[in-house]
DNA sequence: TGCGGTTGCGTGAGCGCTCACGCAATGCAT
DNA sequence: ATGCATTGCGTGAGCGCTCACGCAACCGCA
């Protein structure tokens, strides 16, 4: 008989049942110290009048709350993060976290964060450039993990990749194999202004060849397949006798595959070519792909290992701060 | 001074910073009528003591209360749940809910779900052959939407997919393109027992022939290119002279592609390869595959629109079930 | 007939926050 | 000096649930 729809409680299935909100909480929550019959009844009223239990409130007044942790990636249609995804899912439910994604394909990343930090208990995700302090400001308390960097200001938590020792191993592995002179598939996401890739700037390291040599910079869209075909053309009309191609990323090196295939250079005898993810999308290339693997490395490990010391209630102002030393080296069987 | 660590609470802050509830509210929250000294005093209590504001409180107390929308999936390894998540993923955030994923994966389906309904307000998936009473229950009043299949218990909702008006389409096409001898690579999953899917069927029903001829039933597992394959060497060999085939999925449509190759059949002059999800990553074999798509058609449009109105406040009782006519042809550029 | 144990249910008292107020102090015009 | 708006802050009163109790009514068993 209200005027105003008003949210239908507890209380209002209690006084139709004529019952106690305690009642009525045995009934729907399947406790014991109920009679069969009046759970019916409850049941039936609270059907009836469409009754639907605040998440908000019963979280609030339990003791056990559960936890949920915010998982913020550029895109799922990007098979890296999806995967980044499929691991940390399985850790979360490892752990008894609920696991919420948000992507920032179309929405700006401070809003997002701060909405998302509204629902969340932490934070963890691939933040492009963004800026430190506005992030740790828009999680209103919330811990954030940033991932593939390295935190500088206090507050936030990380888990980096550490590329140099990775490429190191891979260089020496692959030179081993017979690789002589490399080249590199660098991304750029078109439309912003490039700097040099972590990755890259590894590759350069670890090969120890001047920057501007034998690096083709792809100008990439979501789907960077095509880019990376498109980029191992230019690079094997550049740099003819390249013998090893390193790609930014598997997707590129699928696409550096496939202009390969086009051209009839055979896959790799005439020429290697390692991606970078470890993507298990790679096996089914063929020939499968070799790659530095992220996926399926202990970094998702890692994450969790510090999203858990964050949420533990006392350890509020310490920092966590990690960097995998080397994504392993793997092979794709 | 308390022997018990309680947790840090905005009293807490308030007393800490000689102002009231109200005040450090406004601190935290960038709320006006606050001098910036005294919110400045406010921030650097509550960051020595570690205050957490409990987003289940604050979401009681407020008006406007955040929807999230909890989505179980199998396993976002597997791509054609990761498209589907991301495609619900760009619905929620045009709704402004948050996206929670849950995978069963490991877990038993009903704990999970139960689980899942105390944290989010809906919930939408993919449950194989889960019993739908017990879905019912465990969802505890929270709305469930099935996919890919038909609600037949009253309360439940569901979107599915009506194969074989789009069956119907994709063969007419195919036989103008000169298709006559069709074949099907049929998914299993391993170790379950077998029954016949609603692909098989419709496939059936279109082709009208006999179920036993040009069906191979291909054990596959989770990632099920290999078992494409697989099944596609076995077809060939068992009906040389087809000259058509549809896969139940792009995985394992892409597996036939390679089989294709390996034996240098030329796609699709020789042969025509379909698969079935419309996957993204169809995009990226040569030639691209051309697939049945459920990814990219409006399924999860409809998928939105039945959780808009499940949660309605008023709509509880209604059902709302539909069938997407057929899915798109569609054809990866 | 008495007594301890179980079953079925109801009653405060919170959980930790935000909202709508209220009220003093200050500003800036007239 | 008087008026009125603005700024800065505090005070109840909830939001809708669950927990720890309490208290009858009933059971069986001695």
């Amino acid at each position: 008989m209200n005027s105003m729809p008003h949210n239908v409680t507890i209380e209002d299935i209690a006084a139709e049942a004529g019952v106690s909100r305690q009642t009525v909480s045995r009934a729907m929550n399947g406790m014991p110290r109920i009679s069969e019959k009046t759970r019916a009844r409850v049941l039936e009223v609270s059907e009836r009048l469409g009754y639907r239990p605040s998440r908000f409130a019963s979280n609030l007044a339990r003791v056990a709350k559960a936890k949920t942790v915010g998982l913020v990636v550029d895109s799922l249609r990007n098979p890296y993060y999806s995967e980044l995804a499929a691991e940390l899912l399985d850790a979360a439910s490892l752990n008894g976290w609920q696991l919420t994604i948000s992507s920032h394909e179309n929405e700006p990343v401070l809003p997002m964060v701060a909405r998302l930090a509204g629902e969340v208990d932490a934070v963890v995700g691939y933040f492009g450039e963004d800026n430190e302090e506005e992030l740790l400001a828009a999680a209103r308390g919330v811990p954030v993990v940033l991932l593939g960097r390295t935190a500088t200001v206090p507050g936030l938590h990380s888990v980096d990749i550490d590329f140099d020792s990775g490429f190191v191993a891979l260089i020496d592995e692959l030179r081993r194999r017979g690789a002589a002179r490399f080249g590199m598939l660098e991304s750029h996401i078109h439309g912003t202004e490039y700097a040099p890739s972590s990755r890259r700037l590894a590759y350069e390291r670890s090969t120890e060849h001047p920057s501007s040599s034998a690096v083709i910079v792809c100008e990439a869209e979501m789907q960077s397949v095509d880019a990376g075909e498109a980029g191992m053309h230019a690079l094997l009309d550049r740099y003819p006798d390249t013998d090893t191609v390193i790609a930014f990323s598997d997707l590129m090196a699928m696409g550096a595959l496939r202009a390969a295939h086009s051209r009839g250079i055979d896959i790799p005898s005439r020429l290697k070519v390692v991606g970078i993810d470890g993507l298990s999308l790679g096996a089914v290339t063929s020939p499968a792909l070799t790659s530095l693997a992220i996926v399926g490395s202990p970094i998702i490990e890692q994450v969790a290992e510090v999203v858990r010391a964050a949420l533990q209630p006392g350890a509020v102002g310490e920092q966590h701060r990690r960097a995998i030393p080397a994504p392993l080296w793997r092979e794709s069987a």
